[in-house]
RNA sequence: CGGGGUGUGGCUCAGUCCGGUUAGAGUACCUGGUUUGGGACCAGGGGGUCGCAGGUUCGAAUCCUGCCACCCCGACCA
């Protein structure tokens, strides 16, 4: 009872924050916008980690470490970029700190003050393209695949664990290419890493597409995303991926020798995959009872309860239980068997349905003497009594179907709040009852976008890769418009 | 940075308007016992600079001034 959660009828975003903290995910720190991730919620990145960086590595790409600390001068080299920027930096302005004689404590040392200020990175672009520049001087040093695991730092007005948070962790993607078809190439191939980690391992469905010149990343030519719909029908953008032009290798002079000995400026890479992806699993998919997690990003698979009144119960059920574990566990399914004996079954129950722990398997005197178990599955609450020669066949199939079946929901959640309007007034009229995404007409221009979001908070999600042609008039302005674009509220 | 709200044991909050014994409750925690198929019960126990700093007063969680933090709503954003 202690540990229920506000409803998400009630108030959506408490319910997240909520969630957030008791289901053990994180919590806020001293430091203000920023998080503690704890080890519930770290177990569940470092899935989501393994399974992209073994994705990065199958197609081609190498780790790489570069550092936290960045020259300001570096940033002022690439115009847009620095203007994206520039506005969310902390800056490093000293290196020492003393005593402080009248109150105590200690201050910063003004003797101490840096030459050149240093940046704490929000992205690596610029000193990784630096680097670059030394590193590439032929087409035989092409394609350089680098990624990098780095926290990163964007000083946000408002915060919200995982969702915004003013440092936070990532991935980021640089790459540097011979031509300009191989770099849109290697974009698309991210954006169709990204999509497919959503889908299969986080079982969101998302929609591809391009972001409108407003929402392009900072001194990108192209900017590509997935956005995903959570439960309260906004949008969340889950990944990235910017084919770079030219742009930042014209800004560190990064050029290479050609087949034909030309030299020739290459052509760059960027994407990018956060902790917001946390965010995303939390509220795509969880209920008032606590967090579903799909079972192929879920720390604990399965989780056993030993339900018994005496000792000798305990030690007849544990024999049973560490055999499913074992077996279990041989087919790399994680499992944890809780004999704990300070809390209750009821106890456990309600504790492991709020950290979303896909599968619940109960095991008690009554069992024993049936050749049965008791097995709860997280996303629907079913709960069956199953003989235990069928137990791991049966776990190993429900986890594949528990898989599919929150996917499914999420797939129908987005397609039943998807809609397509044709005038401005219905446009208004369902973003006030439902919200959702909304695809309509748009004329093509920045002015247009930026009216309709000062006036309905709506804005281009992302211009669909794979929507057809489709002449129409703009909801907005009746100009004419050659395709339908997405339309909704974002995080 | 604007508008609103809140700061009281680990957590959720009452008490503040109208100043007055030793600052409360629920929950969590510790000990002992009974319990265990959906967040157990009984008994005992520990834990508080009432956000911080000043001021008014015989006396401040309560009144006054300043500051800080957090939350919600806007501007900025993955």
């Amino acid at each position: 009872m202690s540990k229920a959660i506000p409803s998400r009828s009630e108030d959506y975003s408490l319910w997240y924050n909520e969630l957030v903290k008791k289901a053990g995910l994180a919590e806020n720190s001293p430091v203000r916008g920023c998080m503690v991730i704890k080890p519930y919620g770290f177990a569940i990145w470092e899935k989501m980690q393994q399974t992209l960086d073994k994705m990065f590595k199958d197609t081609g790409h190498s780790n790489a470490y570069f550092p936290l600390f960045i020259p300001k001068s570096f940033f002022s080299r690439e115009a847009d970029h620095v203007e994206g920027f520039a506005k969310e930096c902390a800056v490093v302005t000293h290196y020492r700190l003393k005593n402080d004689e009248e109150n105590g404590g200690v201050v910063v040392d003004p003797d101490a003050k840096l030459e050149e200020e240093l940046i704490v990175r929000p992205t690596s672009e610029t000193v990784i393209w630096d680097s670059y520049k030394n590193w590439i001087q032929s087409y035989r040093d092409l394609p350089l695949l680098i990624n990098q695991w780095a926290n990163v730092v964007r000083w946000e007005m408002r915060t919200r664990l995982f969702l915004r948070t003013a440092e936070f962790l990532w991935q980021e993607g640089h790459t540097a290419h011979a031509t300009k078809n191989e770099a849109i190439e290697e974009t698309e191939q991210m954006l169709n890493v990204y999509a497919d980690f959503v889908e299969n391992f986080m079982a969101l469905p998302v929609t591809k597409g391009v972001k409108t010149a407003n929402e392009r990343f900072a001194g990108a030519v192209e900017t590509y995303c997935i956005e995903a719909m959570m439960q309260d029908g906004k949008a969340l953008q889950a990944g990235t991926s910017h084919f770079l032009g030219q742009n930042f290798a014209k800004a560190f002079d990064v050029k290479f020798a050609n087949k034909e000995g030309k030299e020739e400026f290459v052509w760059g890479t960027s994407w990018g995959v956060s902790t917001r992806l946390m965010g995303a699993l939390i509220m795509a998919h969880s209920d008032d009872d606590g967090l579903v997690l799909p079972p192929n990003l879920a720390p604990i698979q399965v989780v056993i309860v030993p339900i018994y009144r005496k000792d000798e119960e305990l030690a007849a059920i544990s024999e049973v239980a560490e055999k499913f574990a074992s077996e279990l566990r041989s087919k790399n399914i994680s499992v944890q068997f809780d004999k704990r004996d300070t809390h209750k079954p009821g106890w456990k129950f309600a504790e492991y349905e709020l950290k979303g722990v896909p599968v619940r398997i109960a095991i008690g005197p009554k069992d024993l003497q049936k050749g049965t178990v008791e097995i709860a599955r997280r996303d629907t609450k079913e709960k069956q009594f199953v003989q235990q020669s069928d137990t791991v066949g049966f776990v190993e199939k429900l986890l594949q179907e528990i898989q599919e079946n929150i996917h499914n929901k999420a797939k129908s959640f987005e397609q039943e709040n998807t809609h397509k309007v044709d005038t401005y007034e219905e446009f208004k009229e369902l973003l006030k009852k439902d919200g959702g995404f909304i695809y309509a007409h748009w004329d093509g221009t920045s002015e247009t976008e930026e009216k309709i979001k000062q006036e309905t908070k709506a804005t281009i999600r992302c211009i669909p890769l794979n929507s057809e042609k489709e002449e129409g008039t703009c909801i907005y302005s009746g100009k004419p418009s050659t395709q339908r674009v997405l339309f909704a509220k974002a995080y």
